[in-house]
DNA sequence: GCGACAG
DNA sequence: ATCTTGTCGC
């Protein structure tokens, strides 16, 4: 039996939504972390006009959230943007940058779903499966599902993404931040629901965004601008 | 057929 | 995500 996490970044839209409902199976959404030591976090942005893509990871002690390790990674993109596919486009850098670190972080926070997606097989969970390590989605807007109640206004409120067919929960609506707009947390791998929103809240420090995820954003703009700034002078 | 649609 | 200045609010 071939290993569904061995599969190409190289497919068309058909194939990849396949390679999705295959690896979907394989998710573990249970599962709790004995004392994390190190988290990693990823995001990526996008240059040449849209040509290329600029993954970054940072590494951070846990709780503590010292920056250990920064890195970005520049590569030629090599599937358009398509809502449901979006690991398609940015999972192959973020793996390399990921493979490329001495140790296998704890767990990992990426910039995008986790489980609240279409086929249960969002960036986090897409990652986590293929790396084997515990993962936790956080977005900042819906892909699918509805919300069952407003949170409340108070950080640390939440409430349920939930499937518009079946009902299930598929993330939890959390205000990172007093007032702001709620993050959506999802499971991605190796832990449950709980669990995530509980890291999400440790890896929080006054922003809206967690740590793990902020930094790396910070970081994947930065590259880009030294990159851009390069291609001139 | 008509909307919705992570980053 | 990206294109883009100033501006409203804590």
């Amino acid at each position: 039996m071939n290993d569904p996490r061995r599969h190409t970044w190289d497919v068309n839209i058909a194939e990849a939504m396949e390679i999705q409902r295959a690896l979907a199976g394989l998710v573990q959404r249970s599962g709790r972390l004995e004392n994390p030591r190190f988290v990693a976090g990823c995001d990526a942005a996008f240059t040449d006009g849209g040509a290329c893509i600029v993954g970054a990871l940072v590494l951070l002690s846990f709780p503590e959230l010292e920056v250990l390790e920064r890195r970005t990674l520049k590569e030629d993109v090599r599937m358009p943007y398509v809502p449901g596919l979006l690991s398609f486009r940015e999972a192959p850098t973020l793996e390399r940058l990921l493979l490329s670190l001495p140790q296998k972080p704890d767990f990992i926070m990426f910039d995008g779903h986790g489980y609240s997606h279409p086929r249960r097989l969002g960036l986090a969970c897409h990652l986590g499966v293929r790396l084997g390590i515990p993962s936790v989605g956080v977005a900042k807007s819906i892909l699918t599902g509805r919300i069952e109640n407003e949170a409340g206004m108070v950080r640390g409120s939440r409430s349920w993404l939930i499937d518009a067919r079946s009902g299930e929960r598929l993330a939890a609506v959390l205000r990172t931040r007093d007032g702001v707009r709620p993050l959506y947390v999802s499971v991605g791998h190796m832990l449950d629901i709980e669990e995530a929103v509980r890291l999400v809240l440790e890896c929080g420090r006054g922003r809206r965004l967690p740590e793990p995820t902020r930094l790396a954003d910070a970081l994947a703009a930065e590259a880009k601008r030294a990159d851009l700034r390069a291609a001139n002078d």
